[in-house]
DNA sequence: CGTGATCTTGAGGGAATTCAATGTCGGTGG
DNA sequence: CCACCGACATTGAATTCCCTCAAGATCACG
């Protein structure tokens, strides 16, 4: 039976609570553990020099975090409890287990491609940007059609490389669109249709031709 | 004695000869080889739905690559030889040897942290963008205090999430203000500690007051 | 009901883009 | 050898988008 990587996390390591806010680690620290959120929300993070922040990666139940540890800190967004296991345990049963061994390199290639991913959203205008943010929330909460931003909009901004007043604004904008309806600040209804096509649409339009119907 | 990824390529790999912009792989291709670049240069790049290209990664003599075949392309960028190697044949020996499943991780986790990097460079100003991009080319080749930058600006653009333009006018600015000197074009005598201060300066100034503990 | 944190909205300015034209370099053929 | 060509690069003018600064609105909570 091979072993798989979430559960082992589960049977060998300890369930601790976070208070909103808390640091779970910070870019200084060694990287001692690996996490798994059982509940709550995480985000990972590292200030630059000029005192700017930037949002690597929010992490929600389930997710599996903490192999950026020692480049990025991270917090608990909300109220959180996270299953701590030693990375030393790890790589020490990689070493021996090869099923363990490959998990965590494909856990290393997921965040890879998550944040090639991440790279792409960031070249885009500020419309694009916070609809596949959206899109992206979306796929990663069960509910269908809505979603319950755990993160307020600082953490967007600093994820999207926005201001927060720019996030506000184009929030309105993509409601006033029709795409989303905002029925709390926190909460968002959406169109994915609508959404899809805003990141289909081009930003800044194609250079040279047709380039009609950008932002009204 | 320990098995080194690198030699491994070399010792079980074929040499293939690419001339300049040959495609190396696709994104729609399977990812079935890793790459080590012997001679020339590489780009790594996606192509948007709306035809922008975002480049990923420039690879260099000595650097290895294709973990992100299948989800980007690759093309040489000028004459190529690049020794090839199976994915399988390294996936079917790290099955069996710990130190080639760990270089494998290694690798990744490297390539991972490398993208991190370009995320940060990719919210800042477009000097900040391009000094830090002409660092870390400085970083990577090993004459001193000199640069022959073997990409077209449109590669230096696309790579950084700006036009064309902006990167020649950004140069010519850093050449002003004594960063830099452009004998050619597409050689570069940098000063290291001009262009550290004009990151360290911070295109966009903290905003607000004194940058305390904002988000608890 | 006031207080602070969060969010929205407006006005003005700055930075990067777009569009357009000119400049440079290496190669090829007259 | 030089004129011409195409690829690459630089520069200028106008515009657009996002940021900054500032004020007001909303929400949660004591």
């Amino acid at each position: 039976m091979m072993k798989v990587l979430a559960n082992l996390i589960e049977e060998m390591g300890a369930t601790i609570p976070f208070p909103r806010g808390a640091a779970i680690y910070r870019e200084s620290d060694p990287a001692s553990y690996l996490y798994k959120v059982a509940a709550g929300t995480v985000r990972s993070f590292k200030t630059l020099n000029n005192g700017r922040r930037q949002i690597g990666a929010f992490y929600l139940p389930g997710d599996i975090f903490g192999l950026e540890a020692g480049e990025f800190s991270a917090e608990a967004i909300t109220d959180a409890k996270l299953l701590m296991i030693e990375r030393k345990a790890l790589v020490a049963l990689a070493a021996r287990d090869n099923d363990v061994a490959h998990q965590l390199w494909s856990l290393t290639s997921r965040e890879l491609r998550r944040v090639q991913n991440h790279v792409l959203l960031l070249i885009q205008s500020a419309q694009e940007r916070v609809a596949g943010f959206l899109l992206e929330m979306a796929d990663r909460v069960p509910a269908g059609g809505e979603i319950e931003l755990p993160m307020p909009r600082q953490d967007v901004a600093d994820y999207l490389g926005l201001t927060i007043e720019t996030v506000s604004r184009t929030l309105t904008h993509l409601e006033r669109r029709g795409a989303i309806t905002l029925p709390t600040s926190r909460r968002v209804v959406h169109c994915r249709s609508a959404l899809n096509q805003i990141n289909a649409e081009s930003g800044w339009q194609l250079r040279g031709t047709t380039g009609q119907a950008c932002y009204q």
